[in-house]
DNA sequence: TGCGTGCGTTACCGGTCAGTAACATTAGAA
DNA sequence: TTCTAATGTTACTGACCGGTAACGCACGCA
């Protein structure tokens, strides 16, 4: 994932077949951040472990907090893609939509731990654990957090409109808890070890029950 | 709360009727520590906030990592106070326990924001916060997170046990997820406003669920 | 051939962090 | 009155933080 390689007329004096500096950064950036947390990692950190240095950093980003914004934008849409991803194969079906979605959760950690992110062990939500952290004074970050948030929040009380709900607000909070509450436990509960393990079967009998 | 005055023959060269330095200090760091974060508040914040200095902070507490563990100890304390005292009134009616746990998490929110914290948003759970916070070599401060979460999953799945339920565990942990998503959520939306608000009716659905 | 670009390197700035040393002050207890 | 425990005050250390200045070098394009 966003890797340009240094080729073409845009890339001099670089190792060719290597990622562009500002994209190793950034990679190396989402990996730090979602592991050890935003504060936690010091742009020196970043920077050697790219494989470059604090100046190379500077060049790219203007600040610290700027490369925060993009890794949070970045994990929201790769959020997103995963969704999409999830829902499409029951395109119509509303109700088997919700249910791939809590199905599919479950792989989430996997996906994690895997290829992308160095994570032995899911983190849980890269947004909320943000939350934590961003000052309250930090408008942008809080910003990008809370849309986030909220959007996750529209779009199960939508499919649980869709589905039919008699109470479609009550029916996708509910369900927005139970994501909330997976990633949170992930952050204590080594990937699907902890309550997790019940949030297909939850999100089931919680859709079941607001529509019968 | 902790608020030992400075009276008696153990208290010398101190102001009659105000709470002991460790105490405002250890009071103080709550209130911080909660609001902003563990990494964001610097131990001089801490002292001068509670009407002292470094020094005095260091001569309560060997470190801030001990302040850490005793803060987080603290609030596992006052959860479980706030437990037992939801339940209490129901005693041996397990499901009306649960129903009155998931009632009264709505007004934890409030508690927090009122007296004992300076919120006036709630912040989610200390303990969740400091899990996201806390660095992954620390296995003193990450036990402390790790036995309080397990031992929440505990007393759900034994409510979900006595309560009849056909699959206690699942049960129990869908429980938790809801719990932890309402803290969770609590971050980001300000107090009751967003999903928690459906907390105790989607408890009752999944505990009806699980008996019928 | 020369220029510009992407990048590496070194050194630095002011600020804050956790933690310590040394000394002064207060007030109660003996 | 003297001793002592609790607290205040100032100054310091070494490490790290985010961020900047200045310089060098290698490459590909014009």
């Amino acid at each position: 994932m966003n890797v340009r390689v240094s080729a073409g007329p845009a890339a001099k004096g670089a190792v060719p077949g290597r990622p562009r500096v500002r994209d190793r950064i950034f990679d190396t950036a989402c990996e730090l951040f979602y592991r050890h947390g935003i504060r936690a990692v010091g742009v020196d950190a970043i920077a050697s472990e790219a494989g470059t240095n604090k100046m190379s950093f500077y060049r790219s980003f203007p600040s610290k907090d700027d490369l925060v914004a993009e890794y949070l934008r970045d994990q929201e849409k790769e959020y997103w893609a995963w969704w999409d991803g999830a829902v499409v194969a029951d395109a119509g079906h509303p109700r088997r939509q919700i249910e791939a979605l809590f199905d599919a959760f479950l792989d989430l950690a996997r996906i994690r731990a895997s290829s992308d992110c160095g994570c032995k062990v899911s983190r849980g939500c890269p947004l909320g654990n943000a939350a934590v952290e961003i000052p309250e004074d930090n408008q942008t970050l809080g910003e990008i957090v809370h849309s986030y948030k909220s959007e996750i929040r529209k779009r199960l009380r939508k499919l649980a409109r869709e589905a039919g709900a008699r109470e479609p607000e009550a029916l996708g909070d509910a369900l927005m808890l139970l994501m909330e509450g997976g990633y949170q436990t992930r952050l204590t509960f080594p990937n699907n070890t902890g309550p997790v393990a019940a949030i297909a079967k939850a999100a089931r009998v919680l859709v079941d029950a607001h529509l019968n």
